[in-house]
DNA sequence: TTCGGCATGACACGGAGTGTCATCACGTAG
DNA sequence: CTACGTGATGACACTCCGTGTCATGCCGAA
C-alpha cells in the first residue's frame, strides 16, 4: 500500500459533502473535513483555494461554454451560440441532475457565503463568453450586453426551474424566460 | 472632552479609504486601520461586519430604489418603474460623480473580494426590485425576470459609462444598452 | 445624586489561509 | 540492485479574521 492512499482530493470532497449533509456548510470546518478524509490541514488547502471552492468543486460551466464557443457555427449570431449552448448544456448536464442541482441550489441560497461565490461564478461564465464573442469578430461592448443577457436568462431558467414541481423542463423554462424578456423591451417606456 | 472621540464609524471609514489608497485593499488588515483610527479591533467589527463592508458603507442604492418603488404611479409598467428610476439616479447620483465611482470601480475589479461582494450588492437590489414589482401585483416570476433585466441593464451601462472617456452621460449608455439588449431578442433565433 | 443604558475596551478563543522545511513513496537512470 | 530526482504530504508556526463575554465609564433621565 502505498503511503498516502489515493484520489485525496475526491475523498476530501467526498468528506465535506458529508459534513455539510450532517451539519451544515458554516459549522463544517476544515479540521472536520481533513480529520475524516485522514489528511492534514494543509493538504485540503493545496486542493482547494478556500472552503467554499470544495462546494462549486464539479462545476465546468465555463470550460463547457468555451468548447461550444469555439465549436459552434461561424455564421451564427452570439446570442444564437450561446442559446443553442444552453439547449445543449440543458439536456444533457442539468436535466439528469435536477433533485441534486435543486438540492445544491437551496444550500447556496441559506449561505451567503455560497451566495457570492455563486455570484461569481455566474460573472467568470459571463467572461468567458463575452471574450467568446469578442473574439468571434463582434464589438466588445456590444459582446458585454449579449453575454449579460444570456447569463441572465440561464440563471433565471435555471433557478425557476429548480424551484418548480410541476416538471416543466428546463428547455421550457428557458424559452418562456426568453420570451418573457423579450416582452420587456416591446413595451412601451415613459419619457 | 468625551471619553471617546464622536464619529467612530466616520474615522474608521475614513482611515480604511487612506489605508486603501497607501497600500492597497488587501494589504491593509484591520488592525492596521483600528490603529489609525485610534479604536481597538473589536469596535471595528461593531460597525462593520467585515472588512469589506467598510468599502461599500456608503450605498444606498438599494433604499432608494424601494422608495421609488413607493413612489412610483400605479399604472406604470414593472420595467417603466426601474427605468424612470435609473434616469433619475443617473442624473442625481451617478452622474454628478463618475470620477469617483470609476476609481472605486477599478479597484473593486482589481479585487476578488470586493468583486464577490459587489456582485452581492447587484443581487440585494435584484431582491429589492423582484419584492417591489411582487408587492404592485406582478406576477412572481415575471417579478423576478423584469428585475434581473433592469439590473444587469444597470450594472452593464454604469461598467461601461465609468470606462468611457468621451464624456457620454450614463443616460445615454443607459438607452444604447437598452437599444442593444432589446436588439438580441428581435433577432431570429436556430432551431 | 443615583441609576440604567450604551458604546467602548480588554481578553480569549477557534477557524481561515499561508510560508517553509522535512519526509518519504515512486519512477527512472545507471 | 542502488542512487537520485520528483512530487505529494506532514509538521509547524504565524498572522489575520470574526465573535463571545465581561468590565468600564460616559451620559441622560428621574
Amino acid at each position: 500500500m502505498a503511503r498516502w492512499a489515493p484520489d485525496t482530493r475526491e475523498r476530501l470532497r467526498a468528506a465535506a459533502f458529508e459534513l455539510f449533509g450532517e451539519r451544515g456548510f458554516e459549522a463544517t470546518t476544515v479540521p472536520d473535513i481533513v480529520e475524516r478524509a485522514g489528511v492534514t490541514r494543509r493538504t485540503f488547502f493545496r486542493h482547494f483555494g478556500d472552503k467554499r471552492e470544495v462546494f462549486f468543486s464539479g462545476e465546468e460551466i465555463p470550460r463547457l461554454a468555451a468548447a461550444m464557443l469555439s465549436a459552434a457555427p461561424v455564421h451564427l449570431s452570439p446570442f444564437g451560440v450561446a442559446w443553442t449552448g444552453f439547449q445543449t448544456l440543458a439536456g444533457e448536464r442539468f436535466e439528469p441532475r435536477r433533485a441534486e442541482i435543486a438540492a445544491a441550489r437551496r444550500i447556496i441560497a441559506a449561505e451567503p457565503a455560497l451566495r457570492e461565490r455563486d455570484l461569481q461564478k455566474q460573472a467568470d461564465l459571463r467572461e468567458v463568453l463575452t471574450a467568446g464573442f469578442h473574439a468571434r469578430g463582434v464589438e466588445a461592448r456590444r459582446a458585454r450586453i449579449v453575454a449579460g443577457v444570456a447569463v441572465e436568462l440561464l440563471q433565471t431558467a435555471l433557478e425557476q426551474w429548480a424551484d418548480d414541481d410541476t416538471n416543466t423542463s428546463l428547455v421550457d423554462h428557458l424559452e418562456r424566460v426568453r420570451a418573457e424578456m423579450a416582452a420587456v423591451f416591446d413595451a412601451d417606456l415613459p419619457g
